[in-house]
DNA sequence: TTGAAAGCGGTACCAC
DNA sequence: GTGGTACCGCTTTCAA
């Protein structure tokens, strides 16, 4: 069932039942009602891909990941963010495009997407402390809004963040005044934006208290559980191992886990573990645990914002840059972290 | 720069760029490497929503998400289906649409997703042991894959899985050769259907030892951390606790490990663990661990599988019910599980 | 308040 | 081998 068809079994115009349909003032009521009836009646929906053409909308966003973060696609993180920009977009009607690029390629299918009009505007996910990307969509007039942020940017562009910075900032904080003074920071690829920024929190706080950060107590790789193990091994195998671990994401953690138990230590004892990007509803029990912090409700909300924030934009691009800083749902629960060593 | 402009720099009517910009032999070899040149030079693509209008294909594939089965989005089993499916249709030219429905009106989405055309087809997730929607879309005509089974469908219908009841019955049995006789099984919600066959599998497996399910070494829930941490605590909180533990999820994995350290049992001594849904490629380097199955990899080869299934479907509607039951990339460490106890 | 008709940007059939 | 033209199913002036 086709709009004239609509129309012609109502004897009718296509016009008038387009315009009744899409709440025209102009319709007489007694006609929009009679229209409303027949199109349930007939089961009628508009044909999105004729509405596309005509309006010129394609009434999609694209998410674009790099296949180099394909394992991103497997982080909670990601995933949390996508679920929330979901909720946005099917109240507003638009549909999620997910894009997985190839890198080689990357320049060509953003251009092809702005071109063929699949999507009116994209989310840019895991961005880089540099990222040319920005360059390419403001130059090509592409909307779009970036998860995270590009610290060595030198363009004015969109962007919705957790602050990062201040989640490490804070967490180290809480380990130093327990009284840790080794802090081993597992992380993930720091020319990622987010990781960077991480690690300035954490040196940060270890400044502010005149200590100086231990190379050797520092990690930075992918954030898999691998990457975590070999971390966290290297660092409890030391001469002077950390008395708490700082975890960049729960991937790594569980590594991490794993290679405290396999040099038989135990954790809560031997080892406090705080883990970013996680979280443990049980511990919000009250129960006994070492200390964490959390983001991802946070993060399903930063993906409700930037999704909204897009759709703003693309409805009035003056209103671009705009930006959105949101702080990390922090949770610290009850610690039974180690008494430090001397 | 569309069709139209291109075709009058060219001198050429729109016919003729179309059909040499397709590929169509009829078009002068020499005419067609004039038009190449120029599509090249002033960038042009051929708006999509035009494509999609004048053919009557949407080249695209929605891949529905019930947002009761959010969680689900987080499951790296998800993220990685979904990352395989993204490289056949790429390869393919279709596009990947994500939609997350609220279940309470799941029906009406599936119906509008046909009628107005949006996608070509569907990827059915989290199937349920029986499941409306296998009739529903059926009835209407839409061409779907499931990614995973129906076992109480009346129906016959296209399907990838991978074999959860034999990854979990050759798992059961290996932990019985060590000697384990009280082994807990930590499951996923059991109306779902791979979370009956999981069990159906540790059933399975127990029985041809001739021995009898414990229900108190059964769990059922969400995969979470918090429901695995209950799980698990309950189990080894009993007279006789489990000697090991087969868990369903990476994630409720995390929390049965937390909760055996909460005991002040060690993994490995006291306890051993599989968990299904993950890949630990560390452990593939030999190092003494416990034992645990994977399918992280086979499920990435299962979301290409079925993207082309349906694409295939698609293409020949004739060819459907298609399926395709995939073995689960099995992999069994070495174990340093503890000796059962009488 | 309603309708006729011209697009939107391609595809594909039919002539030449 | 190339071009003319009628769609695809809507939206959106412009007239009535």
């Amino acid at each position: 069932m086709n709009l004239k068809e609509l129309a012609r079994k109502l004897d009718l115009s296509p016009t008038t039942v387009s315009r009744a349909l899409n709440g025209y003032p102009e319709v007489n009521e007694e006609t929009r009602a009679r229209v409303a009836a027949a199109a349930r009646r007939y089961n009628y929906a508009p044909n999105s891909r004729a509405i596309r053409l005509a309006t010129g909308k394609a009434m999609a966003i694209g998410h674009v990941i790099p296949i180099a973060a394909r394992h991103e696609i497997v982080n909670p993180v990601f995933a949390d963010f996508i679920a929330g920009a979901g909720e946005t977009y099917s109240r507003s009607g638009y549909d999620m495009v997910l894009t997985v690029v190839p890198d080689m390629d990357e320049e060509r299918v953003y251009r092809e997407l702005k071109a063929r009009g699949t999507v009116d505007g994209i989310i840019l996910h895991a961005p880089r402390l540099q990222d040319a990307r920005l360059a390419l969509l403001t130059e090509i007039g592409f909307p779009f809004v970036v998860h995270g942020r590009v610290t060595e940017a030198t363009l004015p562009y969109s962007w919705v963040d957790v602050n990062n910075r201040r989640a490490f900032l804070r967490a180290t904080e809480f380990l130093l005044d327990l009284g840790h003074r080794r802090i081993g920071l597992i992380n993930g690829l720091e020319f990622m934006d987010f990781a960077f920024r991480r690690r300035s929190g954490f040196e940060q706080a270890l400044a502010a208290r005149g200590l100086t950060p231990d190379p050797a107590l520092m990690a930075s790789d992918e954030m898999t559980e691998t990457a975590g193990y070999r971390a966290a091994s290297r660092m409890l195998g030391l001469a002077a191992p950390p008395t708490a671990l700082l975890v960049s994401s729960m991937i790594s953690a569980i590594g991490a886990r794993r290679a405290i138990q396999d040099r038989g230590l135990t954790l809560g004892r031997d080892v406090s573990v705080i883990i970013h990007d996680d979280e443990l509803s049980y511990l919000r029990n009250g129960e006994a645990v070492p200390i964490y912090t959390a983001t991802r409700s946070s993060v399903r909300e930063a993906g409700r914002l930037a999704a909204q924030m897009l759709l703003d934009i693309i409805a009035d691009p003056a209103s671009a840059p705009q930006q959105r800083l949101l702080e990390a749902e922090l949770i610290i629960g009850q610690s039974t972290g180690p008494a430090p060593q001397a």
